[in-house]
DNA sequence: TTGAAAGCGCTAACAA
DNA sequence: TTGTTAGCGCTTTCAA
């Protein structure tokens, strides 16, 4: 690999030279600048980024925690993270954290010993505390974790609301929700949703509630459970659209039928959605919207690192498809 | 940030011995050493590895280059790379190419630059000739651009075959085939697996055969073509996973029942394909196992420049499920 | 308009 | 067993 002094000798100039047709800044008369260029091009030089990283204190390079990328929620905030960042000459860094927080320090650690210049954090684990010896920004996804973190959220209660309104509006009597992981950080907002609205119903009662683990295979097996324990459920706020699927299953193989016995209804909007059978009504999120505004403002934080606090909140839609029905 | 110099004044030694106590190398007295280790945690100090990294030419990075992560079978592959990576202390980046030849290239120059130590890269655009100048190891997946490179491969035209002789076995008399797009690599392996079985059949002619783009929206509209103009057909080897449940919501919609009309197979073997109504019958790939094979292979080459290519090809497996049913 | 030189933080010869 | 020093490749002050 060629160097900046390599260069500078072809040239006949000074490294200082070289760096600042390089840089675009300084004055350069136009001959010797097209000296300079010259010469970079016929030793085909690259200027070495470690280099420069190692000067500016900042590596063009920014980082994204998500709890496993196998989760298909996260695949499109990753590649709206990585839009953003690569459109602005940044380098991308995937980290999945399987929802550990000695995984969140430990990436967390290392990336700031490489100069990472931000981090976007989709996390339940990670307190201020934490991020206190940090210095590049940070902004969480999902959750605030605190008034001095910048965040991109969605109103999660709201949206929950929604779901459980909408399932009351067509008809259904007996309501469930399979939620969240305790440890989840959105898991609790949708609870409440769906307990705005159906608390105070003279039916209800906790049983009507399960905790799952936004995962597929075992929303299978407690939602199986729980319809054959209350077969007077006709309808279910599943808190992601990864168990609603799971509930789709269940429900076919109790032989319940969709959405005639029962209305389904997840939260997310993942196209797994639209390959069910039936396919799947759920609440959306904005999901490649909030990763790309997410990256822009942390981009933002990186250049102006005096700005305060920036807390956005994107909204969500109902779309109604086959796994929920009006009743006559 | 404290620096190795504050380290070695509080230590009163030499930045030499601090470095020696970091990297465990070279003699130093235990007294010393217990002297440096304490002024280390009193300043809470961090190695710089932008600074080692400029030393050593190094970064202890590596990148997966793959077409799209909100592909469901990439985010597999990508997790197995990260936790391999992870536990040798690499940082692992991701790079969505779109299957754009000029992404790679671009991707391949920034990362370079940024002194990052091996690609591991799904791709079938580029070409021996565009990895020419890069110093490090490289591993292709899913196919071998040229006996030079490293790969880690499936037999996709013997799956392929298995695919459609599993149809046949069945009872299927006519068999369509939907490929993947002319640019992927293993589109033309599949294909050929599906003609070495039928391709002498005597109602085979190359209607049989259509071209879908690997995704679920495209499938679903030509499966529907398809098979509303060939009624006949009774069994369909679908080149991925994907495609394969698009057909099944285009049979669907044409009230075609799966799998007492229509036998539907695919390729992959990704999680979806037990989330469907049917689930979906398919030669399963070993995708973890791809991802974290190459992850070894690569950082064996990285440590060993030496070494010769190395080129492994892992096993496919037939899966049964429910869009596929054996004939009376 | 250009060059000399210091320095970003680290490692590794070489000397002592 | 430890320290001195040069240097990885770049940028930027300062002086000319």
């Amino acid at each position: 690999m060629a160097t900046i002094r390599d260069v500078a000798k072809l040239a006949n100039v000074s490294t200082a030279t070289v760096s600042r047709v390089l840089n675009n800044n300084g004055y350069v008369n136009s001959e010797t600048k097209k000296r300079v260029n010259e010469a970079i091009e016929k030793l085909q030089y690259r200027p070495n980024d470690v280099a420069r990283s190692l000067f500016k204190g900042s590596s063009k390079m920014i980082a994204l925690f998500v709890p496993d990328i196998k989760n298909p929620f996260f695949p499109e905030l990753a590649r709206a993270v990585e839009d953003v960042t690569n459109q602005h000459n940044y380098t991308f860094i995937l980290c999945n954290t399987d929802d550990s927080h000695e995984k969140e320090v430990t990436y967390l650690n290392a990336l700031t010993q490489k100069s990472v210049d931000g981090f976007i954090i989709v996390s339940s684990t990670i307190t201020e505390e934490d991020l206190h010896h940090i210095t590049s920004p940070v902004i969480s996804l999902d959750r605030k974790f605190s008034s001095k973190i910048s965040s991109v959220t969605v109103n999660n209660r709201k949206g929950a609301r929604e779901a459980t309104a909408y399932l009351q509006s067509i008809g259904c009597k007996k309501i469930a929700h399979i939620s969240g992981p305790q440890t989840a950080s959105n898991t609790e907002e949708r609870l409440k949703g769906y307990l705005d609205v159906v608390e105070h119903e003279a039916w209800f009662n906790s049983n009507y509630v399960v905790t799952g683990d936004y995962r597929f295979e075992n929303s299978y097996e407690i939602a199986k459970q729980l319809l054959t324990n209350h077969n007077d459920i006709d309808g279910v706020f599943v808190a992601n659209d990864l168990m609603a699927v799971g509930v789709l299953k269940a429900a076919e193989s109790l032989h319940i039928k969709i959405p005639e016995q029962l209305s389904v209804i997840g939260f997310d909007g993942i196209t797994i959605g639209l390959t069910t059978t039936p396919s799947l009504t759920t609440i959306q999120q904005p999901i490649y919207e909030i990763g790309s505004r997410a990256a822009q403002i942390l981009l933002q934080l990186i250049d102006h690192p005096e700005q305060k606090v920036i807390q956005e909140e994107l909204e969500v839609t109902l779309i109604e498809r086959d796994s929920t029905k009006r009743k006559e």
